[in-house]
DNA sequence: TCTCTGTTTGAATACGCATTCATACCCGAT
DNA sequence: ATCGGGTATGAATGCGTATTCAAACAGAGA
C-alpha cells in the first residue's frame, strides 16, 4: 500500500543482476555494460521504478534540495522571486522546501531547525535576518545560505541584493533635476539594511544638490503605514512636491491615497518614485516610475552562488546588482533625462 | 565537515543509553522513564542533536512532506493561497515542496515523477490539470492528491473549489437587477472546469431575467487577452453596460482599460464584477466588486482533506465552498441589495 | 600459453533511524 | 519465598540506496 513499493533489488532480479548495478545505471558517472544496461532499463520501465530520494540522500549525504526561507508574499516581487527560485533552482536538479517566516527571530529559528532536520544542502533566506547565534551555527555545520534582498550588518555574510545606496541617488538626483524641493521618504523598515541604504542612497544623492529630504518615515514595508505616512506628510504644514518610496508595493498605497484621498494630482502636484519594479509597476493603473531590481539576474546570482557554495567551489560571496532607473508616468522627467529603454535581460 | 554530524548512537553514548532509547525520547508516544529520558535530552542539546529526517522517513515510509504544484503566481490569488497551505501544512508537521507547472500535461507529469521520487505523502494541485494517465499512476500508487480551485470533468476526483455556477448565478442577478441589459462576459479558460461553470452559471443567473449575454470571450485567465478582449467589445456595434469578468487578476486590466484607454466612466457607464477577492480587490483603485473564494476555508479544507488521506481516514472527497458577493464599488448596486458583511471568518 | 592491465560486476557494508523481540526489572499478590 | 503481570531497555534487524572491495573477466602483449 506503500508508494513506491518497487526497490532496485525487485529491478535487479526482474532484470538477472544485482542490486548494484541497478544502482549504477541510475547514477551519472558510473560505468556500466550496455547489455546490462539496455536490460536494468527494460525491467525498472516495465515495473515503474523511480530511485527512492531518501534512500539516495541518505547514504550521500546531499538531499539536493534547497530550503527557501521568505518572509511573506504580500508584497509581489516575492512570488516573482519565489517561482524564478524555484524553477531556476529545478532546473539545476535542486528541489525547494519553501518556508515562511516573519522576522521574529523566533520563528526564523524555528524554521531553521527545521530546515536542518531536513538535511537540506543549502539555504536562501528571502528577506528574511538571520540572528548572529544562527548564522554562526549554520556555519558550524557548515550548511550554505545565501542572503537575498536583504543584507545585515554582518558585513561577510553571503548576499545577493541590488545596488540600494546607488538606487536611492538615482532616485535623488532625478528628484532634484525634476525641479522638486520637497522631497520626503516613506522608507522601507530601517532595521534592514536595504531600507537604510536606500535611505541613505536618497539623502546622498540630494546632497549634491544641497537639498535634504524634509521628512522620512519608516512604514516598514507595510502598506497600511505607507497610507498613514502619506496622510502624514499632507497634514504637515510644508507639504512635499516629491516622495521616494522604499519599495513599489508601498509605493501603490501612496498613489493611492494621493490620488483617491488627498486629491493631488502625480505627477503635477507630487512625483513619487518606488523601488523595486514588480510587474504591476508598469500597468497603466500605477505607470510607476521606479528603480528595477533585476529579479532574473539577482535570482540567477543567487542560484549559482548557492550551488557553489554546496559543492565546496569557489563563488563570489557578495553581489551586488545595479538597480536602474525605470522612467515611466509618476514622476516629472527632468529635460535632458532621455527614456531609458527597458532592458528586456532583466 | 558534513551536516549533522550528530547521530542518534552519539547522543546515547553521551547519556549512557542505548539508541533506540534515545529514538524512543525524540518518538511521541514511547514512553521512557524520566530519568534516561532527562539524560538524554541533556545529552542532545549538548551536541546540538536533532533526528535527521531522510533516515527517519526511510523507514517509517512517512517523508510528512506535501508537494504543492502550482500553475504560476501572477494572478495573486496563488501567493495568498500558497502561504496559507504552507502555514497550515506546516502547523499540521508536514514540509512543503512547491513546484511550477504551466498546464502542458508533460510538465505536469516531469513535476509529478519527481515529487514521486521524493517520496510526498501528498500532493495537492492547485490550479493545476492532471491528465487522466497520472490520476491513474497516482491512484495505483495509493498516493492522495487533491485538486485546489481546478476542477475536471472526471467528477471523481477529490477536490476543493469555490462554488462557481452559484457565484456566476450571483453575478448575473446581481447585474440584472442592476438595471443593466448588455452583459458581457470575460471568461476564464473555457478548458477549465472553473472558467466554464462561472460563465454558465452567469448564463443561468442572466436567464432568470430572461437576458442572455452579449458575448462571452475566453481570456484564459491571462491579463493581456482580457485587455485585448474588453478593446474587442467596446469596438463592436452594441456595446456593453457590464462585464463579469473571469477572475480578478482579469477584472484589474479591464478596469484600467475601460477607464484609461476606452474613456467610460465604473460603476455609471458600465459595471464589472470579478472573481477571487484577493486582497488588491479591496484598494482604493480597484474598488471591485467581486465574488469572494474564502481562501482561507479553502485551504484548510484542503489541507484537512489531504491529511485525512494520507492517514487512510474517512474524509469528503469534494467540498464546494460558497462564494460570497463582494459589494464594492465597480458595479452598480440594485437598490434592494442590502452592502452584504465582509466576514472575518473568510 | 602466460602474464598483465583495465573494465564489469556482485557481495558486503554503511547511511541514521524506528521497530520488533527478548530480556531484565519491579511491585504486589499469593 | 514465589509467582504473575506490567514496564523499561537493549540487541538485532530493516528501510532502499550508494559505495567500497575483491573477484571475475576480457583483451593485449610477450
Amino acid at each position: 500500500m506503500r508508494p513506491s513499493r518497487i526497490t532496485a533489488a525487485d529491478v535487479a532480479a526482474r532484470a538477472g543482476v544485482s542490486q548494484p548495478t541497478v544502482s549504477r545505471v541510475f547514477t551519472p558517472g558510473s560505468r556500466v555494460s550496455q547489455d546490462k544496461q539496455n536490460k536494468v532499463r527494460a525491467a525498472a520501465a516495465e515495473l515503474g521504478y523511480r530511485p527512492n530520494t531518501l534512500a539516495r540522500s541518505l547514504n550521500t549525504g546531499k538531499s539536493h534540495t534547497v530550503g527557501v526561507v521568505v518572509a511573506y508574499l504580500s508584497n509581489p516581487f516575492y512570488p516573482e522571486a519565489l517561482q524564478k527560485f524555484s524553477e531556476s533552482l529545478s532546473a539545476h536538479g535542486y528541489h525547494v522546501m519553501v518556508f515562511f517566516a516573519a522576522n521574529l527571530a523566533e520563528e526564523v529559528d524555528g524554521v531553521i531547525e527545521d530546515l536542518l532536520a531536513h538535511q537540506v544542502d543549502g539555504i536562501i533566506l528571502a528577506s528574511v535576518s538571520l540572528s548572529n547565534q544562527l548564522t554562526a551555527r549554520l556555519r558550524g555545520l557548515g550548511i550554505p545560505f545565501v542572503l537575498f534582498n536583504r543584507g545585515q550588518d554582518d558585513r561577510n555574510l553571503p548576499l545577493v541584493s541590488a545596488a540600494n545606496f546607488e538606487g536611492g541617488c538615482l532616485a535623488g538626483r532625478f528628484l532634484a533635476e525634476g525641479g522638486h524641493r520637497h522631497i520626503a521618504h516613506i522608507s522601507g523598515w530601517q532595521k534592514s539594511l536595504n531600507g537604510r541604504e536606500r535611505q541613505q542612497g536618497l539623502i546622498a544623492g540630494l546632497a549634491e544638490y544641497d537639498i535634504q529630504p524634509i521628512r522620512c518615515i519608516d512604514s516598514h514595508y507595510r502598506r497600511e503605514m505607507a497610507i498613514d505616512a502619506t496622510r502624514e506628510l499632507f497634514a504637515a504644514a510644508q507639504k512635499p512636491d516629491a516622495i521616494f518610496v522604499g519599495n513599489d508595493h508601498m509605493a501603490f498605497a501612496v498613489l493611492e491615497t494621493l490620488k483617491g484621498e488627498i486629491g493631488v494630482r502625480v505627477p503635477d502636484d507630487v512625483s513619487v518614485i518606488g523601488f523595486d519594479d514588480v510587474e504591476m509597476s508598469a500597468w497603466k493603473t500605477f505607470n510607476l516610475t521606479t528603480l528595477r531590481q533585476p529579479v532574473n539576474r539577482m535570482v540567477a546570482a543567487t542560484v549559482s552562488m548557492i550551488i557553489n557554495m554546496i559543492n565546496r567551489r569557489e563563488t563570489s560571496i557578495r553581489v551586488e546588482i545595479e538597480s536602474q532607473l525605470m522612467i515611466r508616468g509618476s514622476a516629472r522627467i527632468p529635460a535632458h533625462w532621455s527614456q531609458q529603454k527597458v532592458s528586456n535581460s532583466n
